[in-house]
DNA sequence: TTCCAGGTATTAC
DNA sequence: GTAATACATGGA
C-alpha cells in the first residue's frame, strides 16, 4: 500500500527546531532518531525535520490535505530578524540569544494552550508532556495514519472534556488540576468563554477573561496569551524566569515578584514575551548541566 | 525518606 | 497589604 503524504520545503533562515519544539511552550512533540520531530497539532500528525542549508522539511502524515496551519503554527509570520533587534543588549540576554539562536514562539490553538497550562503547575515538563497524552488516548478522537500503523489521538475538545468525570480525569494523574480542566472545558464548551473573542481584545483585557478561571493565575494566562494568542508584551514568570531575573541582573537578590515584573516590562521591549522564552530555556538548559549560566557576585 | 516540579487560592499576620 | 500553606502525583 502506499501511504500518500505532503511534503514541503519551507524556506526559512535560522530556525531552531530543537530549542522550538523542546522549550516547553508546547507538549505534543518527539524527537526522532534522526534528528526531527513528530506530534500532533491542529488535529494533523506532521513531521518536522531541518534541512540544509537554511530551511525545514515538514510533513503532514495525516489528513494529508491540510497544510494551512503550518506557516502560523511554525512562528513563520513574525519577521524574526526585526524581533531579535528589539532585544536588550545586555551581556544576560546575549548569553540566553546565544544559547538557543533560531528558537520561535509557536503559535498555538487556544483551548489547547489553555488546557496544557492548566495541567502545568507544579509539574515538571516530562511530566506535563505525560499527563497531555494520556488525556488525549482517554478522551480525544483515534485517527488513522495511513491504512496501516499506529495512528494518533487528537487533543480533545473543550465538549469532549466537558462531558469527562472528574474522576475518569484524576485517572490520567492531573491531581488538583482535574477539575480546573473540567470547569474551563464546561466554560468554553457553554459558550461562556469565547477564547476567539480573546484576540481582539488589549493583552489585560484577555488576561482578566482568563484569570477569571479557576486554577488560572497570572502565570498560566500569560502564557495562553503569549504562546496562543501571539501578545508579545504577555511575560510569564515562573520559577525559572524569576530564577533568570534574579540571577542575572539583581545578584541573586531575593527580589519580590511584583518588581521582577515591573523590570521586565521596563527592560525587555515590546517583543518581551519573546525574550522571556529565551531566558527560560536558557536556565533549564544550564540547570540540567547542574552548572549556574553565571558567578553570582 | 524527603524534596521539588513552567502555580493558584485560601488563610494568617 | 505581604507571608505561609494546602493542593495530587510522580520522579530524583
Amino acid at each position: 500500500m502506499t501511504l500518500a503524504v505532503h511534503k514541503v520545503s519551507i524556506e526559512v533562515a535560522n530556525y531552531n527546531l530543537d530549542a522550538t519544539l523542546d522549550c516547553g511552550q508546547a507538549f505534543r512533540w518527539t524527537r526522532l532518531s534522526g534528528g526531527g520531530w513528530q506530534g500532533v497539532a491542529h488535529g494533523c500528525f506532521a513531521e518536522f525535520a531541518p534541512a540544509a542549508p537554511g530551511g525545514l522539511s515538514v510533513e503532514v502524515l495525516a489528513p494529508t490535505t491540510r497544510l494551512d496551519w503550518l506557516a502560523d503554527y511554525l512562528g513563520l509570520t513574525l519577521d524574526y530578524a526585526a524581533v531579535m533587534a528589539t532585544f536588550p543588549k545586555d551581556p544576560a540576554m546575549k548569553a540566553a540569544v546565544k544559547s538557543c539562536r533560531g528558537l520561535r514562539l509557536l503559535r498555538q490553538e487556544p483551548w489547547e494552550c489553555l488546557a496544557s497550562f492548566i495541567l502545568s503547575s507544579v509539574k515538571q515538563i516530562t511530566q506535563i508532556r505525560a499527563g497531555i497524552e494520556r488525556v488525549c488516548r482517554a478522551f480525544g478522537e483515534f485517527r488513522p495514519i495511513g491504512t496501516e500503523g499506529p495512528g494518533f489521538y487528537t487533543f480533545p475538545t473543550p465538549a469532549q472534556l466537558a462531558s469527562a468525570s472528574e474522576a475518569a480525569l484524576r485517572k490520567c494523574g492531573l491531581g488538583f488540576r482535574a477539575p480546573h480542566l473540567r470547569a474551563a472545558a464546561r466554560a468554553v464548551a457553554d459558550g461562556k468563554l469565547d477564547l476567539e473573542d480573546l484576540r481582539g481584545l488589549a493583552c489585560a483585557e484577555a488576561r482578566e477573561e482568563l484569570v477569571a478561571l479557576n486554577g488560572v493565575g497570572p502565570k498560566i494566562a500569560n502564557c495562553v496569551l503569549l504562546f496562543a494568542f501571539g501578545f508579545q508584551e504577555a511575560f510569564p514568570v515562573d520559577v525559572w524566569v524569576a530564577r533568570a531575573l534574579r540571577e542575572l541582573y539583581f545578584q541573586g537578590r531575593a527580589v519580590p515578584l511584583a518588581e521582577l515584573e515591573q523590570f521586565s516590562a521596563n527592560h525587555f521591549g515590546p517583543y518581551r514575551g519573546y525574550a522571556q522564552q529565551f531566558l527560560f530555556h536558557y536556565m533549564r538548559k544550564h540547570h540540567d548541566a547542574s552548572k549556574p549560566p553565571q558567578e553570582v557576585a
